[in-house]
RNA sequence: GCGAUUGUGGUGAAGUGGUUAACACGUCGGAUUGUGGCUCCGAUAUUCGAGGGUUCGAUUCCCUUCAGUCGCCCCA
């Protein structure tokens, strides 16, 4: 087996993109700034116990994607799987429900879950994601979804759904959970042996089984409170109001266990993109953060898949990265390679882009470099204009002799890089 | 966890049970002394993912393994 590989379901960002992960990194902090959210730091791990309390022991990413190793203390780790756990834990250890409410924040970086690679789903993924914490206004629920969707028109990108629907409140989902039991428990011995276990565990879960299937179970929205109905109505008029194109849809449940109220998603609608279309999901939390000691503060968030991002936007032939190219290449001969050296510190402390040859070659060879890195301007350092302090400026098919200390002020005069911003 | 499929140089790829593994792109160098593109010339795989087996002989056949890709499940 071949050692130096990375390890399955990973990537590597190659220089050649990562100016598009920049760019889409970009987007999502200036919209934070916006929509005032700041950015919250937190560990890549945590104790195993804090994905566990907060996901669910049956939901699929506990059961069977957690990365878990014991440390050296033998206390259970587990490399985050998703954000919001880790931003609960970060608001109660810390404290900030002291200050005013809402607090809104936003979180950047890697995530991690076991599972088989495939188009759009790897092992080590990124994920960019905001949580609001401390309003239950369904204002704010379509704020956060109108942010979410905001960023792809920012992106320039409009070929998607966004798909909202309501899980209710504590006592809806009581109220329907009882309701699916009652339906479920007498046709028992039927189900698959997942199923006969999530009856008591999660029978909503039961529902979502490819295995089993059933003729008319309880319809969820006729045991939603009035309440319940009231805030999701609620929100939908606020996203008509702000102009957020959605679809309703009933089965949308989401796999974690904290969410109630609203969950959404926003989906790629591009022919023939992989199955892992959904670019963005989140929704509310109410009850989280007092399960994590807390006050009885609620809130509500989204994850947004960076990596699918990419690929739906190269899917939809959006280009984000401008081609490569450098301000100034400055060729030198054997005779002037130290001045050369000195010029090029100097012209890049001024802040130009520069480079040079590392090693002597030809001054054809080196024009061919130069050419190679699209440099805007070519300065020859000749052994003969060096004597007279002179250098020669070869831009835009145009070439003259300038002073070498009035170098500078002729390349700002110039205006470089401005063609290609 | 299950299923399908693929694995030849930096990249895209052709190929065959048996002397030197096409071709294209890329990269580098050169085409008379210090001028870029194009063109032309040259250099770029002791080796066909790894390990084992069959065979006189395997990159080509078989097994195992690793990896990639796609799908199921689930989700970002």
């Amino acid at each position: 087996m071949m050692i130096m590989q990375k390890p399955k379901g990973t990537y590597d960002v190659l220089p050649r993109e990562s100016k598009k992960w920049q760019y889409l990194e970009d987007v999502f902090r200036s919209v934070c700034s916006y929509y005032n959210f700041k950015e919250i730091r937190t560990p890549i791990f945590e104790r195993t116990e804090i994905f566990h309390r907060s996901s669910g022991e049956e939901s699929d990413i506990v059961k069977k994607e957690t990365y878990t190793f014991t440390d050296r203390g033998k206390r259970s780790m587990t490399l985050r799987p998703e954000g919001t756990a880790s931003t609960v834990r970060a608001f109660v250890e810390n404290k900030l429900y002291v200050d005013s409410l809402p607090q809104k924040v936003y979180y950047y970086g890697p995530m991690f879950r076991y599972e088989r690679p495939q188009a759009g789903r790897y092992r080590q993924f990124t994920q960019f994601g905001v949580e609001a914490f401390g309003a239950e206004s369904p204002l704010l629920d379509a704020e956060v979804i109108s942010m979410a969707y905001h960023i792809y028109s920012i992106l320039g990108f409009d070929q998607l759904v966004v798909k909202v629907n309501t899980l209710g409140d504590q006592d809806s989902r009581d109220n329907y959970r009882n309701a699916l039991v009652d339906y479920l428990t007498p046709q028992k011995e039927y189900l698959c042996n997942d199923c006969k276990e999530r009856i008591d565990t999660n029978p909503l879960r039961v529902l979502d089984c490819k295995i089993d299937s059933f003729d008319s179970p309880p319809n969820m929205s006729e045991y939603r409170t009035e309440k319940a109905q009231k805030f999701f109505d609620g929100m939908l008029e606020y996203l008509d109001a702000l102009g957020i194109p959605y679809e309703v849809d009933e089965t949308l449940v989401r796999g974690l266990d904290y969410y109630n109220h609203t969950v959404f998603e926003l989906q790629a609608t591009i022919e023939g993109f992989g199955s892992q279309n959904t670019l963005c999901g989140g929704g509310r939390y109410n009850g989280l953060v007092k399960e994590f000691g807390g006050p009885d503060i609620p809130g509500i968030g989204f994850a947004f898949g960076v990596d699918r991002t990419l690929l739906a936007l190269e899917a939809a032939g959006i280009k984000l990265s401008k081609p490569e190219y450098i301000n100034c290449y400055v060729a030198t001969f054997p005779e002037t390679r130290v001045e050369g050296a000195r010029l090029v510190d100097a012209l890049r402390l001024s802040g130009f882009i520069t480079e040079m040859s590392h090693e002597e070659k030809s001054l054809k060879a080196q024009l061919k470099q130069a050419d190679k890195m699209n440099a805007e301007i070519i300065l020859i350092l000749g052994e003969e204009e060096f004597n007279n302090e002179e250098i020669i400026v070869k831009h835009q098919g145009e070439q003259i002799n300038v002073k070498l200390e009035n170098i500078i002020d002729y390349l700002d005069s110039l205006n470089l890089g401005e063609i290609n911003e």
